[in-house]
DNA sequence: GTGAGCATACCGACCGGTCGGTAGGGTGGG
DNA sequence: CCCACCCTACCGACCGGTCGGTATGCTCAC
């Protein structure tokens, strides 16, 4: 458990690097942010990058449990899909800027970390992957798009919505993410443009 | 015209930006792999922003005429929406980099340039969001998911593409634009979840 | 007393940008 | 024909300033 000061750095370094950028934010900056000193924010952390590390660990984490948990209800295809993506864009609208600071600067990340990442990255894209492809062998899904398709634009949708989603816009989180939910279920329900493709 | 040492400088730069970061990269690095100098660098440009501001200027001017070109040929609602996001996905495969440099640090840029974009940007959104809402009016699509919504999601996965998309992958980008645009003219002819919402 | 939890002063590396200078091709008056 | 003049394109050493990180020491709970 973080203790109230580290708490407060990484809050301070989430809005900074999601409104500036990670290196055109400066040390200085986040620890005056945060109201801690220097000598606080190298106690709890050994360098910068660590920070984003553990931004986007805390992501991360919370975004595998709640896909495995849904998967582990038992529902069909359709509801898993579904559920899913509620419960990414709920979640995702909750952490705009941590998902921001996630999609932008992701490349920053050491060599060991990042083969870290990619693995757990790999490990979400299959699981969903896996959801889609039993629903099109099931004939509950059309097999007009491959699955890997529609795995990277369903997830893709994901990650950009930081770039044009507003708290205070017009529409709620949950009744965007089933405006979302709604055209991704439309898409794999088939009529595209060529019927003869279809199952 | 760009000279030649104009142009050098300028695939280095969106090479190097895109594989490290704007910030990340020094211009020393950018004159070393354009094989020039720092004088010629500044000779050129004013500024190291400059780079990132011309970058922009030639992605989005070329996506802009393409956009309008399409319009102008007067097919049916599904054939533009079609032919957009073929010809949208096709080009930004062709520049993955500069895209990726262009979604990355695009909120590096100052005020006035910014708000430059962010117009040109709305003008692009909004005739895409022009055609989608005709078609809806007209009965060719689905009114199940609202028109903003699709636009947003369209390109989104657009804007997503330098994250997944390599162009050594087992898809070509023509191919890919194909299973994009049959996705999104599949979820534009409803059959969602709620029935009883359709037109 | 001793270690966790900080504060403060400071360091060396590096960065974007500048500036005095040069190489070489065009040009016009004699 | 030629040479004084100029102008564009380019060179590279250098500067002020900032940055990530460190060294050292205080303090207070246990």
């Amino acid at each position: 458990m973080p203790s109230a000061t580290e708490q407060k750095i990484i809050d301070a370094a989430v809005r900074l690097f999601a409104s500036q950028g990670y290196d055109a934010t400066s040390v200085q900056e986040i620890v005056t942010a945060a109201e801690v000193t220097k000598g606080a924010l190298y106690h709890y952390f050994r360098a910068k990058d660590d920070l984003l590390f553990e931004i986007y660990r805390l992501l991360i984490t919370a975004q595998s449990a709640d896909m495995d948990r849904i998967i582990g209800l038992g529902l069909s295809s359709a509801d898993t899909v579904r559920e899913i993506l509620v419960s990414l864009v709920v979640s995702t609208a909750e952490r705009v800027d941590e998902t921001a600071v996630f999609v932008r600067e992701m490349h920053r990340l050491d060599e060991a970390r990042m083969t870290e990442f990619r693995a757990e990255r790999r490990r979400y894209h299959e699981t969903f992957l896996a959801v889609i492809e039993k629903g099109q062998a099931d004939g509950e899904f059309s097999s007009a798009v491959p699955a890997d398709t529609v795995v990277r634009i369903a997830l893709g949708v994901v990650n950009q919505l930081p770039v044009w989603y507003r708290p205070d816009g017009p529409k709620s989180p949950s009744v965007l993410a089933g405006e979302i939910a709604d055209f991704v279920l439309a898409g794999l329900s088939g009529r595209g443009k060529d019927p003869e493709r279809a199952a």
